[in-house]
DNA sequence: TATCTTTATATAAGTGCTTATGCAAATTAG
DNA sequence: CTAATTTGCATAAGCACTTATATAAAGATA
């Protein structure tokens, strides 16, 4: 029992729960002992008829936070130990009207001193606890309200996995053995078809590139990333070194069972960094108008649209953006 | 929504169960998202299977502080996702070791970071409440521990229900009607037929008396108490006065649907009051040895066993006792 | 004004525990 | 050493909610 205990914070949800049911079920001893007719879960609903002296289901769903089947089955059994009445709405009939019957004003003579006594007892547990538990409650309430526990949770996990990506370069000057090289190589070319393969058709440029990257990107000044994740190639870009001393960020692919975890964003970064570091200030990309996602991501990083002025190499390339560098 | 909060601290049930249901959703949505096959119910006998290594069902039930059915269930579960492994004891075969499997230690290494998060988030929210929220719970359990609402609840209703017992006198100068003084005589005559009828027979001595209590009673100097509970006289108890100036305790009887109340207690003490006042010490009761229910109340009010010399008036008289003024 | 959407309630099934009870193995008592 | 009791687990049913979905009335739209 103390197990829970030591548990801690991860778990504060079986403890809540463990509380409420002692809670709940001495409500419900209570009642039995004083051999009153009632049970713990109407008081809520009971309790706000007899406020509000008439009210909906949906009015009192609403009000107390319960769901509409919810106060619909705590209602009929009111209705069944005849404590309730229900008639439907005269302008509205889907609305049922319920209000407290004769039985129900006679029960409530002997239900309210004892709501009283549970109030006084709560009141008195509290108090012996020496903190404000119903304001800690409200506090608990309203933080959970600003940010709930998956939020925070996703936004942790997220961060986690994003920490867990680590970039590399593969240039002319890379070490590794052969072997090495080429695993990588197959990375870079079964990651790339894949995704080119799945939107569009795999082009004569495409091709050249990925066959042989060593020879195409590399000895011509370019580089190639990869995000590894796990111990897996998780993703890949490529930075092309052109003619006029600018350069392109190209060849941008992440596994599809990864998604989600940044890493497009952080191979981004990566290209842009080298960028900055080889003092070049010229880097563009080329990709499909209807790729909304991936022009998002290049956007969220600082590549901007621009006019699509010559015709690319490629017959999918229709949308052209530049990386800001004054930003 | 915000009717419960408004509720205060009866409400508390309620309260706790809203916020009890946000921890085990979020947790069941963080698992769905992060595809990980797992359920926030079965966290902690999971969790303790593998920090022991190897437990039974019971020893689970123990330290977790659930039902051994919640955690047979919970292990069927674990058991049919093939997380954990079921032998029976060699040296008691009624015992089942519960241990992790190879794809539970698996899944335990995707976990673990997800519990990490989700403590984490937790500590965080806590931290922005501004309260040592696991302490307030942990103070909040341990003063249910020592008195919970149940028996809190139980002492104060106690108390109000015997504030609400009135016990009267009907003497030779008492008040009232001719038709009031009746209605009184009847509830003596029958609430005292009702339990002489139900244990023993109604003897001669009996009927004398209920059945001409003025005469019998009043006339020779002796006081009929009543107890009112809610304008129904709910007990009765008669003082007789004895040609030695001594007085007896007798005809005591309490309707059972009141039973519990202290209405029998009230009305000893007020016998007992009333010899007092009248300046006399010597006060005794005569019953029989077999209404243990009886005795303890007498007891409970300061009457102590006395050896039983002279035969009583009635055949059932087997046990005397007398008042101890002197207590 | 016919249709399409929204709203109010009902019904069914699921969830994560509980209590009640059954059964077989182990232990204790006479 | 048998018989009665206790212990460990399984099974069934219940409880107090939930989500998903159905149904019918009301309101909006064209």
């Amino acid at each position: 029992m103390n197990t829970i205990k030591q548990l801690g914070y991860i778990a504060m949800g079986t403890r809540l729960r463990m509380l409420t049911d002692k809670f709940i079920t001495d409500a419900d001893k209570i009642y039995n002992s004083l051999d009153v007719d009632f049970e713990p879960r109407l008081f809520t609903v009971f309790y706000l008829i007899n406020q509000k002296k008439s009210i909906t289901i949906t009015e009192l769903a609403e009000q107390l936070g319960y769901t509409q089947p919810a106060v619909t089955q705590i209602a009929n059994v009111l209705i069944s130990k005849k404590l309730i009445n229900s008639v439907k709405e005269k302008k509205d009939s889907r609305k049922k009207i319920l209000t407290i019957t004769k039985k129900g004003e006679d029960l409530l003579l002997e239900l309210i001193p004892v709501w009283q006594d549970i109030e006084n007892s709560v009141k008195e547990l509290i108090n012996e606890t020496g903190y404000d538990v119903l304001f800690v409650l409200s506090k608990l309430e309203s933080e959970l309200e600003k940010k709930d526990i998956f939020t925070r949770v996703m936004e942790k996990t997220k961060k986690r996995q994003i920490e867990e990506v680590k970039i590399f370069e593969y240039s002319s000057d890379s070490p590794g053995d052969a072997l090495y090289k080429k695993e990588l190589n197959k990375n870079f070319r079964d990651l790339n078809y894949e995704w080119i393969k799945k939107y569009f058709k795999v082009e004569k440029e495409d091709k050249k590139q990925l066959e042989n990257p060593g020879k195409e990107i590399i000895e011509k000044g370019g580089i190639i990333f990869f995000a590894e994740y796990k111990d897996m190639i998780a993703g890949t870009a490529a930075l092309l070194k052109k003619e006029d001393n600018s350069y392109e960020l190209a060849k941008m692919a992440v596994r599809d069972e990864v998604q989600g975890k940044q890493i497009g964003k952080k191979l981004g970064f990566a290209v842009i960094d080298k960028v900055k570091q080889l003092k070049c200030d010229k880097l563009y990309l080329e990709t499909n108008a209807s790729l909304t996602p991936a022009i998002n991501l290049y956007k969220s990083i600082g590549f901007e649209e621009v006019e699509m002025k010559d015709p690319s190499k490629y017959e999918r390339a229709t949308f052209r953006m530049n990386y800001n560098f004054k930003k």
